[in-house]
Parts: C-alpha cells; structure tokens; sequence
DNA sequence: CTGAAAGCGCTTACAG
DNA sequence: CTGAAAGCGCTTACAG
C-alpha cells in the first residue's frame, strides 16, 4: 500500500520538503506568529502543491489533551403542559455523546416557561459559571438580550434555537422560520376545505402578545388567506387558560354560533387539547392541524381527529445547536447565521416512518 | 485538569489495574483469540467496573495505519430523462469526504437504467475488482441476485438502496416504504378532492409491470381508496414512452372521455412531465402529485402545477448507505436490516426549507 | 498466552 | 525564530 501520495500527505513530508522540523509547519498552518517570512512562504507554497488537507481525527485526538470546553444549555424544563422539550434536550444528548472524546462538558440549566424570573436566574448561573460557549432558547426577549449582551462582551458564541432575537450578536439561530409555517397550514387548509367553509385560527398559551412564534405563526396563516381566498374566514380564538376544560367550554361556546367550520388550525403543540373536545363533541369533519411530534398528538394522529402535524425537527435542533458551538470553538469553524428547519408534514399516513 | 475519571478511563487504567499489557487489554476488548480465561475474566470485570467507553478518535487513527478499504457503487448513471440519481451520488460524495481520512476508497460504477445488459456488465467489472463491500441499487432482479449471491458467498458486505430484493442476503436495505408511499399520496388526494371526482394513477416508465416499486405505490394508493373510497374512483393511465409528445398525446385522449377528473397521482418523477401538458391545456384546477425534488418538478410546483412532491430523501440514502458499509466493515457494527426512510411531503409553501 | 515498542498524524511545552 | 521530544488513546507486528 502506497502512502503519502500527494493527496494525503502529512505534516511530515511538508517538513521534509521545507527542510524545518513539523512545529514549524504547525505554525505556518495555524497562523501563529514566530515563523519568519521567508520560511513561511516556503511552507505555504510546498503546502499549496501538495494540496495539504488535515487529518481531522488526528487533530482532534491532540487536541484532546487540551483543557475540557464547557458548554451551558438553558432550556424549558419538561413540564406536564407540554413534553415538546423532551426532544431538543434529547438533541444535546445526542450531540453530548458524540463528542464527549472531546472533553467537552455539557452544563443543563432549566426554567420554568411561565416564570420569567426563573430564567432570569438560571441566565445569572450561567453567566457566574463563565462556560465556553451557549446554547439557549429565547423564551423571554428582554431576560434573553442580557445573556447575549454578556456573550458578546466576552466573545463567548451563543446559539439560539426554536426562537430568535433580531438585532443582537449571536453565533447562529436554527429553527424553524415561522411565517412560512403558518403559510403552510393556511395552504394545506386551503386544499381540505370547500368554498365559504370558515376556519378558527387557536392559540393556546399563558401569553399570547409577547409570543412572538404565536404571533408570527398567525401573520403567515392569515396572509396566505388574504392572497387566496379571504381574511373573512378566519375566526380568531385565543386562551390564555391551557387547561383542557377551560379551551373546551370556549370551544363549545365559540360552535354554537358557527356552522360552517371547515378547519382549525392551533398555532403550538396545544392541539392535542381541541382534538379532546373534537372527539367529544364527535366531529371528525372538522380538519385540524397542529404542532409537534408529540405522543398525545400523534395518538390523536392515529385515530383521526388531527389531520396534520407540523413538525420543525426540534430534536435536530439542540444537536445542530451543540455541534454548531463545537464545531466553532474548536476548529473556528464557520458557523451558518440563520439554519432553518424544514417544514415538515406529518399525517395518518407517512408518521411511522418520520424521524425526529 | 483532571484525567481518568472513572468516566474516561482508557486502555492503559485497565492494563495497570489488571496488571496485564494494553495488548492484552486489546485482545479482550475485541474477543481475539489467545488469552487465558482468568485474565479475560479480571479484563472483562474492570472494563465493566470503569464503565469503559473506547475514544473512537484514537480507534480510527490507529486503524489508518492498516490498509485501504475499497467499496463499490453502483447506481444508474445520471441521464437527461432523469437527475434523479445525482442526489444518492451527492450522499456517496458527502460521506467519502467524511471518512476519506480512514483511508477508504471508493470506486463508482454506472449502468444505464434502461439496458439491462450495462448492470450486468458493471456488475461483472465490479466482481473482478474483489471490493471490501459494495452498494447498489438493484433496477435489475435477475442480475442483482447475482451480484448478491457473489457477496454472500465472499461474505462482502452488501446495502441495496431505493429498492429492495427480498429473500436474499444483504446486509441493509435503505430506501422508502412504497407502500405506504402511494397511501399516503391517496390521502392527500381524498382531502383535496371533491366527492365522485376521478383519479388517475399515472404509471410512466420504460418497463412497468417488472417495476416493483411502481407496482408496489400503486397498490398502496388503491388499498387506501378501497379502505375509505372507491376503486372505481381510480382510472389506469399507462405509459412505456416516456417523451413529452406521447404522454400528452394519451393524457388529452384520456382527458376527452372523463369530464369529472380531480386529480392525478404520478408514481415517479416524470410527474413533470404530466404537470407541463397540465399547463398546456390550462388545467390548474386538477391536483397533481409525484415525485423527487428535482429541479423540473419544484419549479413545476412553484408555478401551481404540482401540488405535492412526495420525497424520500435520495441523498440521505447514498451517505448512510457508504456510512453503514463504512461502520460494518471497520468498527464490525450492527447494521440496520431495514432503514425506511421518511415520506415527506413537499410544497410550494414549505419547499425552501426543504433538505435532502 | 503475553508484553515491549512502534506507529497512526497532529499539537505543544520546553529549550535554545 | 526554530527544533527535539513527548503526548493524545488505541492497534499491531514481532518476539518470546
């Protein structure tokens, strides 16, 4: 078996050529200072010829004896609302266990969705425990720009996921774009109503002005109606309650003065809820769609009473969002500023076989 | 820093512990042969005791110091009917460039879809070439049995991706499930269709009764109207001409005897071709489902003609295919025997999101 | 049945 | 500004 060919020689042969020992090659190839012109040059050139490419595992495995990189995650805790953060926080794991060779250590911090204050607290954890890098779902706007302005004093890379904050530095956002979200549930609704059938457009959340994904989510559904067909059959309704009796009597009440419900389209993981009281009240006519690849859901999924589930790959998105600070911390990598998630369709049909 | 943890113990903790030679450690590790059973078993309890975790880095970097392992490809060449199979040669591209570094070569063969002969001629040259392992996507059943009656014999590891062979050895299949391919595409079609409008199911290839995969969708998108419709809703449309003019010509014929057409399921990626006469004859009020994100077909579906692209991630399939091969023959890893890729469904809201 | 030693390709602390 | 040497954690050919 040949080795060193051109195309996978090493450090060695360049030092060979250039007539230096591999530190200095080191050097050249890492742009440290203390190589003079001259011999820098040389290397450059004889490193141009051979078309040079690092082995990768080789300087991971050097690197290893390097000191540990020490990466904090601010999540949601998992609550009995909702297990939607179940699957970033599996992502980390997931991403945790693949680079774990690395010395790298991961820190989890959770709070509490509907308390700000507990994540201003768990922001102050992170920021006394000085890690290396962040990972952090922006839940909270004005508590979320503190934690990027620190970053951004000491240069420590933040990767924000599911939501995103314009207008301040941060390494890289990956989620889902929202509007075109709800401009495809508009369009799927589109497809399944008939003529002059209304829709209710839910949203089911403690808050719902400050929610920007909600509100997001509501601009993309209703546009796409202005464009094709009219905003006239949207039928807004909101909760700010997220108990199941509370939305169901709503709900009821909302019907009585409503025939011609073709469709409802909850803006969150909350669908589960209104797919209940649609089993209740027995009305399989009536399209729904909803988030997440949730176990109720997709059991509701199954039986018939949620049509649609969209689903923004959350699990991929804490693994991307750690490899991403990896990828950056150790090898400077370049990081994309905006990853967004696919837009996935999931149905009776097609879920066994989807992955998170 | 600390170092060896009960956490990161390596070879050498174990050999001090167990007062033996990492060699030794190395031979219980992989169940090699020659050593006696009472230091296998003092081996064995402290690796359990440490919880002992390889660091795969070093694994592989040692490993390059063995030889070249050389895999074989063979997929349908790239031809002007179809781009189709760029996208499974990009997977193979994505995971050479991963693991080049481990010295893997990989030598690619093409055969064209439609002679019969060049897969067996390909088939042949790659026999000769004695590879390490090999993956294929079996067009032709005859001649892949006897490719994979070869592997089964030398023991090669062999992956079939995008169709199947049943009945024979093969270390993995990666591809879609048809079946429910074409219910899935029925479903879509009962929501977007109105009562009593006709469907047709559009067969366009070369051969089509020995197509299994186009036999296959086809009988998944009748069981679902016969589960919740009517087979008599389903018209047969066949053609073995695959060029515009043709199928056109037959579509309009067809066209003339049904008034109450709804919809079109097209059960490859020719379904541009149906979406381009849809156009001439100015037809946008008929739902048109196919096939694979090429770039005829988005843009097809960007114009309103093609309502959804089902897709089932090509690319996805070259790289895990060489990355299974890959894991098998260098790490001996088990293998998924079937990895069914997801059935996702693409449209113009949602299809700039869309990841391979 | 077992071990000492060299090697995979890169990085670094130290000495000059 | 430069180099010799040790090290990352694992594997292997060779010697006994």
């Amino acid at each position: 078996m040949k080795k060193n060919t051109d195309s996978n020689a090493g450090v060695k042969e360049i030092a060979r050529r250039a007539k230096v020992s591999t530190a200095t090659v080191d050097r050249v190839i890492h742009n440290r200072t203390g190589v003079s012109e001259k011999t820098k040059d040389r290397i450059n050139k004889i490193i141009q010829e051979l078309n040079y490419q690092p082995n990768v595992l080789a300087q991971r495995l050097a690197l290893a004896s390097r000191g540990t990189l020490r990466l904090a995650v601010l999540l949601p805790a998992i609550s009995e609302e909702t297990e939607y953060w179940k699957a970033p926080l599996e992502g980390v794991n997931k991403a945790e266990s693949e680079i774990k060779q690395y010395r790298v250590q991961i820190e989890r911090y959770f709070f509490d969705q509907n308390i700000k204050a507990s994540f201003e607290e768990q922001a102050q954890r992170i920021m006394k425990a000085e890690p290396d890098g962040i990972l952090v779902s922006p839940t909270f706007e004005e508590e979320s720009k503190v934690l990027l302005a620190y970053c951004s004093e000491r240069n420590i890379p933040c990767v924000l996921i599911n939501s995103d904050i314009s207008g301040y530095d941060r390494l890289s956002y990956i989620g889902p774009e929202l509007f075109h979200s709800g401009y495809l549930s508009a369009q799927l609704v589109h497809y399944c109503v008939t003529k002059g059938q209304k829709v209710i457009i839910a949203n089911i959340a403690r808050e719902i002005d400050n929610n920007f994904a909600i509100l997001r989510k509501e601009e993309g559904f209703r546009a796409y109606f202005k464009e094709n067909l009219s905003e006239k059959l949207v039928l807004p309704f909101n909760s700010t309650d997220t108990d199941y009796k509370t939305v169901a009597a709503k709900l009821s009440k909302l019907l009585k003065t409503e025939e011609k419900l073709g469709a409802i389209y909850v803006t969150n993981s909350r669908v589960s809820l209104v797919a209940k009281w649609l089993e209740a009240v027995d009305r399989k006519d009536v399209l729904l769609i909803g988030y997440d690849f949730l176990d109720e859901n997709v059991n509701y999924l199954e039986k018939g009473f949620i049509d649609f589930l969209i689903c923004e790959k959350p699990q991929e998105q804490g693994y991307r969002g750690i490899m991403t600070l990896f990828q950056t911390l150790v090898y400077s990598a370049p990081a994309e500023e905006n990853y967004l998630m696919p837009i996935d369709i999931i149905t009776r049909a097609n879920y066994k076989f989807y992955r998170n």
